[in-house]
DNA sequence: GCATTTGTGAAACATCTGTGCTAAAAAAGA
DNA sequence: TCTTTTTTAGCACAGATGTTTCACAAATGC
């Protein structure tokens, strides 16, 4: 029959274009043309793909959503899966670890964690976003407090803390170290937002 | 001579109508055109005190940045006057009473916070308003590391901390604990977000 | 080779935006 | 009352945006 071309590997090909012009330029200047040309595609292709602006903005969404999460989730079920160490720092470096992959520590998760915030904050008064951002809530609330049950059911674990208050307040510490990494690299260095992650995990468990 | 209005009485009135605007329908919503109308002026009207659609950005920018910053230093100034309390549970209650200012945890500091967020994330990339960032940047900096100093200098203080560390995750929380509760209210009442902040003031003083 | 289906490109339209320009209205002094 | 200056209102223009529509190209199956 016609030509064929792989449309979902098209559509993520178009979501990747409207994550470099919202990194590079803002969510303000994220219009179809302009995601069309940094696609090296015309207007009339993208709109091919998706029918409205409305839906290439959820799809992108998702896609940078879950490429956020997939990446902890990886490295977390990996913690789940090993035996628990004995050693105090071991379990730290970890959990770390885990949750370092929501911080914008490289070149690549510094533009998903733009687009992320740029697309959040959207989401609060574009109600076509409202179901994805939602869902995104609901992802990093499952990463955090799985890592906090990792922590509280260590032997090595000697405090007495309530899961869901250590969930909400790492939750504002990732939150608030992304933020300010994404807003001004200068003064929040990659090593300087891993550091201040570690030192509040190496707290939750000090004796 | 001729007619007179108070110049920066009418500044601030379109600043405010701005807020509103950005605070219901978000920054992209944030024309000219929706600016006048909510103030109740023509787009002459609007232009005849603002030259630029630029101008006003900034000036409405460092309006709310300083707004949010004196509510915290009033309380923060009048801590530090006071002679130093020697009960734990009231150097805690005094300094949230000082960061909680910063937090939208009621309708007017909500608005205020929701366009502070959209500021922020707009002077990315918007290269006008830079500037008021690095000053807004200074501020709740500022603001935090006093707080912080008034911890460290209580007798009461039995740990060790380097009190830029803890500025810097202080400030992570207050930004992550701000995001949540202007994102998503539903999740985040205002008493959550507060006792949140405050439990992790104990947690700074616990022995 | 041909027809059919899919992909591509471009032109056109209505709408909204910031900005420049002009003219009327309003108020205070002469 | 008349003049002067500020304030207000409105029109017009160029540019950008989402969307619609249509024509053309390309590739697969017959």
């Amino acid at each position: 029959m016609p030509k064929i071309v792989d449309a979902d590997h098209r559509r993520e090909l178009v979501a990747d274009a409207l994550f470099h012009v919202i990194a590079e330029r803002g969510l303000t200047q994220a219009s179809l043309r302009n995601v069309a040309q940094t696609a090296g595609l015309a207007l009339g292709s993208v709109r091919h793909y998706f029918d409205d602006q409305a839906e290439l903005m959820e799809f992108a969404f998702r896609v940078n959503s879950e490429r956020i999460h997939l990446r902890a989730l990886e490295k977390l079920e990996a913690l789940e899966a090993e035996e628990l160490s004995a050693r105090l720092d071991v379990l730290v470096e970890r959990c770390t670890g885990v949750l370092a992959e929501l911080l914008p520590l490289d070149e690549g998760r510094r533009a998903d964690a733009v687009v992320h915030m740029e697309y959040m904050l959207d989401a609060r008064t574009n109600a076509a976003l409202s179901d994805a951002a939602q869902d995104d809530y609901r992802a990093t609330g499952a990463v955090v407090g799985r890592v906090v049950l990792q922590l509280m059911n260590s032997p090595l674990m000697s405090k007495i803390l309530v899961p869901v208050d250590e969930a909400e307040r790492l939750i504002a510490i990732l939150d608030g170290l992304s933020l300010r990494m994404v807003l001004q690299p200068a003064w929040s260095a990659p090593e300087h937002g891993l550091a201040t992650l570690r030192r509040h995990l190496e707290d939750l468990l000090a004796p």
